[in-house]
DNA sequence: TGCCAGGCCGAAA
DNA sequence: TTTCGGCATGGC
């Protein structure tokens, strides 16, 4: 990983193909906002960036200690995701899928925030994810202030705890506000650890997260895969069954891989843009 | 108006 | 074990 530093704004070579189009909006997180010059911004753990893709390199505006402490790990800059890709495309479908998600990265976003924005995809379709956890933040999470404008920060499960249902009507969640107040007030009591799933396997994790209401096997696979990156988790939906439909090859093959849940966002990713 | 959106839950068969 | 209706909300 070599990185060049102008005026702050840092340049990422190795962890290449980054895409920013692909990895903000390939269904992984819903904090990230396009801007007109191409360009995303985005808050993670109460820290704001500006992010670009050029000729495959990551662009970052941050300092290089803030890269150290935060970003590095974020975008997993330590992974070779070009080699997963490479592995995955097995035949002509997985080799499509591959190379029209191959900008793609797992980010190893902020497990509460995970939950809850996986909580809220339930039945629920894409830009609608987006504002309703664009409300919760504006609504209850720490305001920063980034290149002149008001962001917010993740609201903490501690300030979601304290919470009853009906306090969050105004993020027009519906049925899943009550998931949100009881993830929030397990995390807050420490009947919920993050740390200790961090530990588990991948089936033990599954099994302890999916004792909180809500949480069935796919918010609890798109959990594990986005929020602790256990990369083998592996979520078997609606859109990995219409990605079967377009793929008659053995999926079983993809799932019982350490790198599951990437393919299975390249497939969600490929089948999202090009099979409707 | 009806259907669908990165589901989950509980009841009934 | 499988199937099915209900659950809020909003866009098309």
């Amino acid at each position: 990983m070599q990185i060049t530093d102008n005026n702050s704004y840092l340049t990422i070579q190795g962890c290449s193909p980054f895409s920013a189009e692909q990895t903000f909006s390939c269904g992984q997180c819903f904090r990230w906002t396009a801007q007109p010059d191409g360009s995303w911004v985005g808050v993670v753990r109460g820290r704001a960036a500006r992010v670009r893709d050029s000729g495959g390199a990551l662009c970052i505006s941050s300092s290089r200690a803030e890269f150290d402490a935060l970003w590095s790990d974020y975008f997993d800059c330590a992974a070779d995701y070009a080699a997963v890709c490479r592995s995955f495309a097995v035949d002509d479908f997985t080799a499509k899928a591959a190379a029209f998600g191959s900008g793609i990265r797992i980010l190893r976003q902020e497990p509460w925030e995970a939950l809850c924005t996986f909580l809220i995809s339930q039945c629920n379709n894409i830009p609608r994810i987006t504002a309703i956890v664009e409300r919760l933040c504006t609504g209850w999470g720490d305001p920063l202030s980034f290149e002149g404008q008001q962001l917010h920060a993740f609201p903490s499960p501690d300030r979601l705890a304290a919470l009853s249902p009906e306090a969050l009507a105004p993020l027009r969640a519906g049925y899943r506000a009550p998931y949100l107040t009881a993830a929030a007030q397990a995390v807050a009591s420490g009947k919920l650890s993050f740390s200790a799933l961090r530990k588990m396997s991948t089936p033990d994790a599954r099994r302890q997260i999916m004792q909180l209401p809500g949480v069935g096997r796919k918010v609890a696979d798109c959990f594990l895969l986005f929020g602790l990156h256990k990369l083998d988790a592996f979520p078997v939906d609606t859109w990995m069954k219409k990605a079967a439909v377009y793929y008659s090859g053995d999926m079983q093959r993809f799932a019982d891989s350490p790198y599951a849940g990437i393919y299975q966002q390249y497939f969600f990713y490929y089948v999202r843009e090009n099979c409707r």
